[in-house]
DNA sequence: CTGAAAGCGCTAACAG
DNA sequence: CTGTTAGCGCTTTCAG
């Protein structure tokens, strides 16, 4: 690897002045040595080494990801968000994963080894003297997890801290609940099931109390009975529409898409035509709500929103720490969510 | 930040010993000396600088993970591989995501602006003193783009170098094609449809090239009027299997689960029960696949593998260098995928 | 306009 | 066992 050094000693110049030419200082040589050191430079193949850059400036631009999972089908486009933001502010990212799902089996309930895990991680991050970190979660929830002691801002995504106490970006679970319900109440329903998550999960919380509100604001009865907890996979959604199209409701709010399939699958079963029939609604925009016909509506969430309000967020909190301007960002930041009516929603029933 | 500079002022020792300590030299000093030392790093909360550490030792254990695209559905997986591997044998990576797809909408065929990119990307990475590059492809393809020069090791995981200067690892597509041909042929298939992705891909060319040869084996006649060419897209699927299905085939392999769902969907306008009258196969295990019942059979590439191996065959060649042994590990390397048999397979049908 | 000198935080000889 | 010394490759005053 060639050096500045190098450089130098070949063209008869100091460091500094190769180091001022390259960077591109106005003045630092004549127009001629100004050719040749680049020329030298462009010889040697030479390639800056950033290490010693940042080590003597004290400054990386660079900020940490840290991710639950990278696997998990949500985090991609989270982490594409940020690098969008940080790429147009000329900050870089270095990406931590800690590969939970992987590791653990789907069993994060914040352990000691996870603890550790992260620890050591941050510990990582902090030594490559980043100056910030975005903490990627794989689902809504709240992280126990707090960090020994941070010395860098850092910012939630698709989680969110015990006590709210570092700021934190989700998407809006209650007002996706509201819009969905009161799109389908405006067709005319007024007896619409609903196959949650499982009842500890915040989304489910969230979009229930949506899907209430929305009720309650057009004066419909909110009948429990109607209302299934399932565990997000195709299976419970089969099982448990089952005794939910028995209610006799005329349209099924699934919580997530593969669930919605499984109630797709009975629908067919019972010869019910989804989207005439029956209306159907799910969450998370996969690939398998549109591997039907008609296709079933859903709910997209702002992956990629929440990556760039958090990069946002990170690097004003940076800005701001040289600033001594502390812009007190904290609390849960909400972005909405954007529903995709499709022809599973079924037309109207009111004129029926 | 604490420095070692500041602990060997406050324990009045020099830097050096300090250094010793932390990195748990044997007898660095005495033992009193040693838990003061450690005590005082604890209470200044001292966290190592990895810049200056790896600049003084010119060795960084680390290597850079080049995605086109991070949120292609395969590529979390893949970097999970090298991630896990590296792991083990203490090494870093450092991501870096050119986001090819969102950029460019999914028009990558090397253009200059891509090729300037990820020259700025190399070069980048280069500067942080990464010691080897693995490039993840978004599908198998050649890449045209050759490194300007590249003083480090470089391997191509799902993507192959022009002329294969450089080692790469696949997945064996032309196996997996033979693989599922010979199983629809064991159970008694005798005319299978195929619906192929477009016909300047690498996956088609090489799944067909299997399936031509299971049907050789097997002294099959090979039909051409039985092979699509789609687009990997759903619609693809459904429209191509309308005039396939009047052929008469008794199984159709398609060559991703996207169009397979659409021939499913096909399938059940007309009345054919998947798994009973017609057998149907898909490829890439996507979601997807399990969407309907019977579910799709598939089949599903080693994704972790890839970035395993690859991780294998950096780390080998790092090594490599400083012993001077160059193992010249070049050429593509081909993993098996599995196939995964499920009901739309159908019984054998030889008794019928 | 140019360069000498100092030093970012750390490690690795080598002496004592 | 401990400390001194000499940098890793680069930037940045500051004096010429």
């Amino acid at each position: 690897m060639a050096t500045i050094k190098e450089i130098a000693k070949l063209t008869g110049v100091s460091t500094a002045t190769v180091s001022n030419v390259l960077n591109g200082k106005p003045g630092s040589a004549g127009e001629e040595k100004i050719k040749e050191i680049k020329a030298v430079a462009r010889w040697l193949n030479y390639t800056p080494n950033s290490l010693a850059k940042n080590l003597k400036k004290r400054k990386t631009n660079t900020i940490a990801i840290i991710t639950e999972d990278i696997t998990v089908f949500n985090t991609p486009e989270i982490v594409d968000g940020i690098e969008s933001f940080c790429e147009e502010q000329g900050y870089e990212i270095i990406l931590g994963n800690m590969r939970l799902f992987k590791r653990y089996n789907n069993d994060f309930t914040d352990t000691p080894r996870h603890q550790e895990l992260l620890n050591a991680l941050v510990r990582n991050l902090l030594a490559k003297q980043v100056e910030g970190i975005i903490y990627v979660g794989c689902h809504c929830r709240e992280i126990q997890w707090l960090p020994d002691d941070l010395s860098v801002p850092i910012v939630f995504a698709y989680c969110y801290p015990h006590d709210d106490i570092y700021p934190s970006v989700l998407f809006d679970d209650e007002k996706a609940g509201y819009d969905v319900t009161k799109l389908l109440i405006d067709k005319g329903h007024q007896s619409i099931g609903v196959i949650c998550g499982p009842i500890t999960s915040y989304h489910t919380h969230a979009r229930l109390q949506g899907f209430q509100q929305a009720l309650f604001d057009h004066h419909i009865l909110y009948n429990s009975r109607n209302v299934f907890y399932g565990d997000w996979e195709r299976l419970s959604g089969y099982r448990l529409s089952g005794p939910l199209l028995d209610t006799g409701v005329s349209a099924v709010f699934a919580f997530n898409d593969v669930m919605a399939s499984g109630v797709y699958e009975r629908c067919l079963e019972r010869g019910l035509v989804v989207g005439k029939d029956i209306a159907l609604f799910g969450f998370d925009n996969r690939d398998i709500s549109l591997g039907y016909t008609p296709p079933i509506s859903t709910v997209k969430p702002p992956l990629s929103g929440i990556g760039r309000k958090c990069a946002e967020i990170i690097l004003n909190k940076i800005a701001d720490q040289s600033d001594h301007t502390d812009t007190e960002t904290f609390g849960r930041i909400l972005l909405s969510c954007v529903v995709y009516e499709r022809k599973s929603a079924g037309e109207s029933i009111i004129q029926k």
